[in-house]
DNA sequence: GAAAGGCATAAGCTGCGCGCATGCTTGACC
DNA sequence: GGTCAAGCATGCGCGCAGCTTATGCCTTTC
């Protein structure tokens, strides 16, 4: 097997015109130099110089060794600066896999804010399936739970905020006037829900709040999807503060009591400068 | 120092998804493949792979790397490709130069018969200048001389062929008539000469033939310009038989007695494989 | 619960490559 | 022309890097 140590004495040689010079340079002696330009070419069966009273001379093939060498030690420093840059963080990939609500505005913001920091990190995104899975299966690297999710064991756990949930109605809601609403008041309204994993919750927390379960009465998982329904008035439903604002004929009222979700982010433990770099991001408060 | 073998285990590695895999394919023990990627992940600072329970899968920088790696190990199969060809004469280099004369039909000749056999041997050539000086300087590989040369020391010497000479004179020249002449018969001509290399050769042999020192009145080192004295009839010139054909207003007449040089071919000894390729096209009997 | 597959670690050994010392050749200088 | 200096080749002994063998630990699977 070849080695880079010899490509680098060879090139250090036919930049120098010299054994003895390219022995000084590379802080060796001068016969190391020689058994190894000897050894090459009888590996290769090519004289590559010409032994001269003052120096060596490349032949031909030689000059080809030069050359081809010379790319080779090239693509041996990208790959040292690529490692280096992936042991600093500088470069990198972090995907991402987060719920809807989370992509609707904190997760761009995020990474608006990372990618400032980290401009040669790529970065992206997945929205559905199973995060925490995914996360394990190693084909996500960060995941974003709420607290309605149980983290799978194995990975590291970092809360990041808590997210109140606010209570949407349509703009002509008898209770949409106020700031606030009592969530007693609501007992007896149709309720929105998802599947996963914006869903309300533990029913069992609202279904205290509400004095009784919700008549869940809808089922949609896209978020533009329950706005419409909620603006038609066919129900309400929650809505999470961390997703943004609302179309103009929905009004968001701030339950009493209070209810909120927590974020979280999971990640495979030790991992990558990148992925530690972002997660330092997101934990970093707003 | 990075080491290509530590890079080949990676990209086995990388392509297996196991260290005993990886192991067994290049005819070693996992413990020394295990060792191997540890150190490399020590010495970037990056961790490279995760370990699993079946296996191990790359990391984000673990991809990069082996991507990374099979670059540099195609470069250098590149590297082992080219010596193998230079070695077997396959690729190379011949830089030839000659004389003006050979230069004309000879040289072009057996470039072509030379070109057949190694499509991918690069040949070039100088014409002019001093040929055995360049040879020993390393500026050219062969160089063609004539017997009217002393070839310098230590340089192989290789016969061609005989170069008959032939004398050139107008058409409408009193002697041009036949299909030889006598050099007596030429003692009063006016000669045309040039400085070198393609000149009378020495006077001494032709003013024994002629019968007495050629007059020597014009002296021009191109042979056009040379057949445009002779058909002029300003003057008569010798004629080299391998330089090929002439102007349809000048006859070429065998001289008698006969005339001839020698052509060598000199290199430095021991010469790479394309250049003992090309002198054994150029000892073959045209 | 036991067995097997796979990675990590420890200990011992081998071989490759380096440094030191020396010889040889060639060109330069007086 | 004789001596010196520069530079490459070679022989020898040694140190270190990396391999193998042996073993332990963890996880999965039957």
């Amino acid at each position: 097997m070849l080695d880079l140590w010899t490509l680098q004495i060879l090139a250090a040689v036919g930049r120098l015109g010299s054994f003895s010079a390219a022995a000084g340079e590379l802080s060796m002696t001068q016969p190391a130099v020689s058994r190894q330009i000897a050894t090459l070419e009888r590996r290769t069966g090519v004289r590559l110089f010409e032994r001269l009273p003052r120096g060596v001379r490349p032949t031909g093939a030689g000059r080809a060794a030069i050359e081809q060498a010379g790319r080779v030690l090239g693509e041996v420093a990208l790959f040292e600066t690529r490692m280096r840059d992936h042991a600093t963080g500088r470069a990198g990939r972090v995907r991402v896999s987060a719920f809807p609500s989370a992509a609707t505005s904190y997760v761009p913001e995020r990474f608006r804010a990372f990618a400032a920091l980290h401009p040669d990190v790529e970065l992206s995104l997945t929205v559905g399936g199973d995060p925490g899975a995914a996360v394990v299966a190693g084909e996500v690297d960060v995941a974003l739970l709420t607290s309605w999710d149980t983290p799978p064991k194995g990975v590291e756990v970092l809360p990041l905020l808590e997210d109140e949930l606010l209570v949407a109605l349509a703009r002509d809601h008898p209770l949409a006037g106020g700031e606030s609403v009592r969530l007693r008041e609501l007992a007896a309204e149709r309720w929105i829900d998802g599947t996963h994993p914006d869903c309300l919750g533990p029913v069992s927390r609202l279904a205290a709040a509400l004095g009784g379960p919700p008549g869940i009465s809808h089922v949609c998982d896209d978020w533009n999807g329950r706005q419409g329904l909620v603006a038609a008035g066919v129900g309400v439903m929650l809505y999470p503060a961390m997703a943004g604002a609302v179309r103009s004929d929905i009004r968001l009222l701030r339950p009493s009591p209070r209810l909120s979700r927590s974020v979280y982010a999971v990640s495979l433990p030790s991992p990558g400068a990148a992925v530690r770099a972002f997660l330092s991001v997101l934990a970093r408060p707003a």
